[in-house]
RNA sequence: GGUGAGGUAGCUCAGUCGGCUAGAGCGAGGGUCUCAUAAUCCCUAGGUCGGGAGUUCGAUUCUCCCCCUCACCA
């Protein structure tokens, strides 16, 4: 009966944070795969930071550090982010691996060896100072249509002209301002033309594609462009080896999807449990080869459906590979029924959410809310996002908690024994509805479900009133009714709020059953006892929901009137002993010092403070132990980049030293 | 310009393989209980189902034309 599954969500580029709109498919996968889960199947949920291609090898050059350090700096941050969410991947890995290295050259060998790639010449805009090819977007200059300056070379956002970069009026590059030249360059191209049908069949399949998307990709499909999959160098990514394309780089895209496949063999293969570890032939032959006993499905936002309905289909197809059984495609989020904009404050960051102090878990609650299965955007109103959870989760479930709890302690002991007609019929009828529904991604409907049988709980008391007489009988019936209905509802909602289902079940000495199946009845089980207060959900404000929108570029946080910080303020500050293993002057600069110093890390950290006046031989403070700031934002000083700040006093400024005996990393507090 | 999706109560949406008085939640207005988080529960919306034409005994649901929104593409 029970299924294993390979699950993704689209890789986040290792470039950046993770915002609310990326949350939307995380949440969205995430609550499918705890479904699955809850109904027993065996789920391996996979994701990865993209890592490749110029707009990181560029970055991290600005950033004075390499594309790897980069990469794998926001890798952390985004892992960390979304385990914050709640988001229980199995792995999150990168697509900058040996594993990844080793099948996004399988996959070429097989597009090559199926006679699918072929070699075009093409033009492009070059950089002479920066020595590179330019991508559309590291180009500006006018719009050749309506005349708007600083356009991208894709698109003229004023009058929504595309064009190709060429065409652009004085174009600049976008690094240095300099003229591009127009330079010729082969490349590698996909033939799809000539795998077509098969792409077109995977489409047509049943169960494979949301109809409304169905319709999109097959629009494509009667007229598909070939593909160009290489890049020039500097490219940060994987050599092509093929000797036809010498000195190549594959492009960011194709290796991007492959991510899914090698971090799953990377997981199988050395993250897994110690009994669940598969080698990856093993591996291969359970999730990737036709007929395979496994479900692949993928979790993607209508932005990147080409690559994985066109190009992805295409590439498992050469080589050999099964096609996805599922690939769930859902809207951008929009905030106040707008994109998110920096400038309009309105591209909030889950960071934001956080500081913002509210549950991640209300979150997941509202996405839930408002998903379906479809490709429509999703609005986070903050006015509705606050009436959602006031009504449906502070009114409605969570009241409902409180009031039962309050009235089973006044009933006395242990309750047992039949529910009420009414309550036992709509909830049964819910829990048999709401498994459909979250197969079919109809997230909407489980919350309608879940409403409606809090609702009839909540009118149900309230015609009973059992507060009259709490210990009669047809209280105790009511009550007993009430506590198995909210044990349904921790059922159903779990998937979406684990931890309030948790806790809402285990406040009535209940239990979620270890499968969710559709012979679960939750009214027959322990007897229901006041165990615990159950899980709160404070009502939001306004004033508190705004916080997510705060002005953007605000002024530095601002300090309390008397002065004081709170705790929380110096918590955020991470001060850690640190070694010095070396000390050198930074050449032209009176007051520098470069020191390598060990913090307990795998690599040494190089920071640059001003101390120099007070140290003539620098030699002298190796071997001494400071405070360092540890998670100081990196900072180029005289083109050195100091990954932190260390603690000193005077003027000029000694280091404050630290006793021998404690270790280098030692959290300071 | 092409392709695709969509336009139903103030908001978010459901629905009709053509048919009795077109639904839900939220918001708003009025009332109610007091076990509970000023929560619950009850009543109140009369919306040309984007516009027009056609098919039909009958269309919001089918066909055609038009308008508008969104996405992708050239």
């Amino acid at each position: 009966m029970s299924e294993k599954l390979l699950v993704t969500s689209a890789l986040p580029y290792a470039n950046g944070s993770i915002h609310l709109g990326h949350l939307v498919e995380y949440i969205q996968t995430d609550i499918y795969v705890r479904y699955r889960r809850s109904i027993g199947d065996d789920v391996t949920y996979v994701c990865a930071a993209d890592s490749h291609g110029t707009p990181i090898e560029v970055n991290a050059g600005k950033a004075g550090v390499t594309p790897r350090e980069f990469v794998e700096r926001y890798r952390t941050e985004q892992h960390a982010d979304f385990q914050r969410f709640g988001v229980d991947f199995s792995t999150y890995y990168t697509t900058d691996s040996e594993e990844n290295r080793k099948w996004a050259w399988r996959i070429w060998d097989a597009l090559k060896a199926r006679g699918l790639i072929y070699k075009k010449s093409v033009e492009q805009l070059y950089c002479e100072k920066d020595a590179r090819f330019l991508p559309d977007r590291f180009v500006k200059g006018t719009c050749p249509r309506c005349g708007t300056p600083e356009q991208y070379g894709d698109v003229c956002e004023k009058c929504g002209t595309t064009y190709d970069p060429r065409e652009l009026k004085d174009p600049r590059c976008a690094l240095c301002a300099s003229s591009p030249v127009v330079r010729k360059s082969d490349h590698a191209y996909v033939d799809l033309k000539k795998v077509e049908p098969a792409i077109r069949a995977w489409v047509e399949g049943e169960g494979h594609l949301d109809a409304a998307v169905r319709e999109q990709v097959k629009g494509w499909l009667d007229d598909l462009q070939d593909w160009c999959i290489t890049r020039d160098a500097p490219y940060f990514g994987f050599p092509v080896k093929d000797p036809d394309f010498p000195g190549k780089f594959i492009y960011v895209w194709l290796d991007a999807p492959i991510g899914y496949l090698s971090s799953a063999e990377h997981f199988f293969a050395s993250e897994a449990p110690a009994g669940e570890r598969l080698a990856p032939s093993a591996f291969e032959a359970t999730y990737l080869a036709p007929g395979s006993p496994s479900r692949l499905e993928h979790f993607i936002g209508k932005d990147i459906l080409r690559f994985h309905a066109v190009f992805w289909p295409a590439m498992l197809g050469a080589a050999d590979l099964k096609l996805p059984e599922r690939l769930a495609v859902h809207g951008h989020l929009t905030v106040n029924g707008e994109k998110m904009s920096k400038s309009r404050g309105t591209f909030v960051t889950a960071r934001t959410y956080l500081d913002a102090g509210l549950d991640p878990q209300l979150l997941r609650y509202y996405y839930a809310a408002n998903l379906g299965p479809g490709v429509s955007d999703i609005d986070l109103s903050l006015e509705e996002f606050r009436n959602r959870i006031n009504a449906d989760l502070a009114n409605n479930v969570a009241n409902l908690a409180s009031r039962v709890a309050a009235l089973v302690e006044r009933a006395g002991g242990e309750l047992d024994g039949e529910p009420e007609k009414g309550i036992a019929d709509v909830t049964r009828e819910a829990l048999r509805l709401a498994l459909p529904s979250y197969q079919a991604l109809e997230y909407r409907e489980v919350v309608r479900l879940v409403n409606q049988v809090a609702n009839a709980c909540n009118k149900r008391l309230q015609e009973g009133k059992p507060w009259e007489a709490p210990a009669s009988a047809e209280s105790r019936r009511l009550l007993v009714s009430c506590a198995r209905a909210l044990r349904a509802i921790s059922v159903m909602l779990w998937p979406v709020m684990p931890l309030f289902a948790d806790e809402l079940c285990a406040a009535f000495g209940q239990t979620r059953p270890g499968t969710w199946t559709a012979g679960f009845d939750p009214f027959s089980g322990p007897p229901v006892v006041a165990r615990a207060k159950p899980p709160q959900i404070a009502r939001l404000d306004a004033k508190q929901v705004a916080r997510l929108v705060a002005a953007p570029e605000a002024a530095p946080a601002p300090v309390p009137a008397t002065g004081l910080i709170g705790f929380d303020d110096f918590a955020r500050v991470e001060l850690r002993v640190a070694l010095i293993r070396a000390a050198v002057r930074v050449p032209k600069a009176d007051k520098l010092l470069q020191l390598t110093v060990d913090v307990g890390e795998p690599a040494p950290r190089t920071i640059v403070a001003g101390i120099a006046a007070s140290y003539p031989e620098p030699e002298w403070l190796v071997g001494k132990r400071v405070v360092v700031v540890a998670n100081l934002e990196p900072r180029a000083l005289r083109g050195i980049t100091s990954q932190g700040m260390l603690l000193a006093a005077g003027d000029p400024p000694r280091i404050l030293q630290v006793d021998d005996g404690i270790a280098p990393g030692t959290r300071v507090k």
